[in-house]
DNA sequence: CTAGGTGCAAACCCTTTGCAGTAGT
DNA sequence: ACTACTGCAAAGGGTTTGCACCTAG
């Protein structure tokens, strides 16, 4: 279960002469912070408020692109107009977890899955497409909304 | 393989009270005639230019947001800025295409898989959650890009 | 006839960019 | 010092919306 630290932030920095600076630091511990969420940069701006920590919207932009370009973080769309962005869990020895999507409500939930390992291979020989990640969604409707469709 | 004809959108449309319009016919037809492609809005508007048949671009986006609705178009993202849409192959009796996406040059390779209907099934007894679809998108290097990088 | 649809242009929203000032290394 | 970074505000690009007119049923 990798998780990145500052420390492995100031090194992919390093590699590329890119700077470690507080903003970078803060936008990485925010994620740090909260596992498993989804986040936007709107999302990450006000927390960054309420934190008392403003830093510039168009900073957290950049900040996010970086972030994903080290392959710290990974950028992923669910539908409601804006790019999300998690800690990247992927890599030779990590699971993927992929997203079921409510369709009704928007909720995103998370589960573990190793299946599509095989299916990579089969393909990579098939296609001669070097795969190098895989995103999977799920859509259907939660247990809480299929409960208020029978109401 | 259920593909969509002017008459199962009729239907569809007369089923909610909207109704048939050339514009919503012009816009399915050009999908019919442009099979495995993912067609943005603006391609779509693009090709109704070039056939002298222009349609007003917000018509498009609402005839695209209708078609999906109604189940016949599939709305998709590849990352590139815009939503793109496809005949939707989902259903009871159809096999899933999924995509491999290249983060080189951005081309998109169909491939076919049944693979995760198994894996719906296990998901829905496990979470509660209703499925109703999936969408799997691969990342990596096509053939091509595989080739340029070696130079 | 009447609800629903179209076209246009303006509005929206998320995201990117130019630029002058600032700060890591 | 040199180069990269930040913040701001303006620009950008895809998508949505208000409104007057039109049209399918």
């Amino acid at each position: 279960m990798p998780v990145f630290t500052m420390e492995d932030l100031r090194r992919k920095l390093q590699e590329r002469q890119h700077k470690m600076t507080p903003q970078r630091q803060t936008v990485l511990q925010i994620f740090l912070d909260h596992p498993g969420e989804h986040l936007s940069a709107e999302d990450v701006h006000g927390i960054l408020r309420s934190n008392q920590l403003e830093i510039g919207l168009a900073t957290v932009y950049r900040s996010l692109e970086l972030l994903s370009d080290l392959g710290i973080l990974q950028k992923m769309e669910f539908g409601d107009g804006c790019s999300r962005y998690e800690v990247n869990t992927t890599g030779p020895s990590s699971h993927h977890h992929h997203h079921l999507i409510c369709t009704k409500c928007g909720k995103v939930i998370e589960f573990e899955d190793d299946l599509l390992e095989n299916l990579e291979q089969d393909i990579m020989e098939k296609s001669g497409f070097n795969i190098t990640d895989h995103q999977v969604k799920f859509f259907g409707y939660c247990k809480e909304c299929q409960d208020s469709i029978e109401n």
